[in-house]
DNA sequence: TGTATACAAATGCCAGACAATTAAATGCCT
DNA sequence: AGGCATTTAATTGTCTGGCATTTGTATACA
């Protein structure tokens, strides 16, 4: 059932997917050097272009690194979280922006899974996290700033919260999900008065992790999401209303 | 400060970028046709076997698929939440098998997102949803599963509990957090008495679901990380232990 | 009309070559 | 002997040109 596909890989595909099992199992570890490309094609029997095509497969993924020079080739590369993060989100923005997925579907995964640190948040919260959250809300405050900076602040208080619950792989997760979801939050236009009402909501979040109250964090990103939402309806009625009018003028 | 590394990217990973921009700038649709090898190779001004490194890399991310023949070439691929997630779990598996994620940090970010489904899941959970979760409770109860077995029965519950939120978005976070983390899990060996407590937890949390109480599914939760937890401690103890005992065996 | 054949366009793959880069080895001078 | 410049070798980056394979379409023929 399943072979019927797999019997028409491509060659570079193969030889990817085996370097990847090797990786992928722990035969190849960390800084690991690969054979050379001249060596891979000697072993896989086919020519150094089609190595190469598998390699660039394989960087696509941050999975090696290559050097150039005397003993340089490709290296099995140590995934940063950072790294891990970037493609994570790549991923997660082309499955969004493709899928035609709802607003309201959007904002209420992400308010879900953002919820799921206050607790740890509220528990561990430093000082600096929480002067880290003030910052943006000053910024988030200043007139003059475009939607998308504004949204970007937002993501960066959001950054602050997640990274606040103090487990790299916690933050990791989250705060993908939340980067993945920026391109449907900059489409919210945010006039001056919904911008006073979301830096509040943030400072009242920011005040319920200092008093380590989880649950009272909770019900701001309740009232969060709701506003969240109200605003982007907004934004899709007039949308639709918009692209009716286009095609039916009469 | 940034563009001194950014002036030594090769050829092929320019290329890729342009090409990615364009794809998730929405200038390329998806199904879109991208010109051909040849007039790509014109475009950038680069030779073909530059460009095909370049829609490897692409075809690596999901991004494009080929096909071969007349009026064959390059397409913009619709990604899937299956694709995505599949994406998502390979990068996240490498992430957490090289930066010696602690299996407690592992286990605490597992189900603290696992439970900002719950409030979604007791709301919404249908008939079809319970009863694939008590298929699998079944399955677990079984004697003779191998540790690998009962373990991939456990993922299955969980992915029912994630998909019983009815949010495709939440689903697919979700599930590939929880699916990457199965490798750490498997290092786990359960007893027959482990396993009846588990089994017996999950049929809770099946129960607390069906009564739509979504605070005694989380205080299941809750009771199955620690117990997790504890498992896993036992398991890592007692690797130590023996790596100790390797190295000095005076 | 229906089928077989030829054609065209495109990807898949290969061989060989040259350029660029880089670490190590070598040689030279002080 | 030590420090500096030069050569050398290994390796990736890129190009040229070509052949094989696949596949839709058009054409020719019965």
């Amino acid at each position: 059932m399943k072979s019927d596909k797999k019997t028409k890989a491509d060659l570079s595909a193969q030889i990817a997917k085996s370097i990847r099992d090797q990786i992928l199992s722990g035969a190849l570890l960390a800084d690991d050097r690969l054979p050379s490309e001249a060596e891979l094609a000697d072993q896989f029997s086919v020519s150094r272009p089609t190595v190469r095509e598998a390699l660039k497969r394989l960087a696509a993924q941050s999975l090696i690194r290559t050097e150039r020079g005397a003993f340089g080739g490709a290296f099995v590369r140590r995934l940063s979280y950072g790294e891990a993060r970037t493609q994570n989100i790549t991923t997660s923005t082309l499955l969004l922006s493709m899928n035609d997925v709802s607003f309201e579907v959007a904002c209420e995964a992400r308010y879900a899974m953002e919820r799921s640190c206050t607790v740890l948040a509220a528990e561990r919260r430093s000082e600096a996290h929480l002067d880290a959250m003030r910052a943006e809300i000053a910024r988030q405050a200043k007139p003059g700033l475009s939607d998308e900076t504004f949204c970007a602040s937002d993501v960066a208080l959001h950054r602050a919260l997640v990274d606040s619950a103090g487990n790299p792989v916690l933050s990791y997760q989250l705060a993908g999900a939340v980067e993945a979801m920026q391109p449907l939050m900059n489409m919210i236009t945010f006039t001056a008065r919904s911008r006073e009402r979301i830096v509040d909501l943030h400072s009242r979040l920011t005040d319920a992790l200092e008093a380590r109250q989880a649950g009272r964090a909770d019900a701001v990103l309740d009232e969060l999401q709701a506003y969240t939402l109200e605003l982007g309806q907004g934004v899709m009625a007039a949308r639709a209303a918009k692209a009716a009018q286009a095609t039916q003028p009469g």
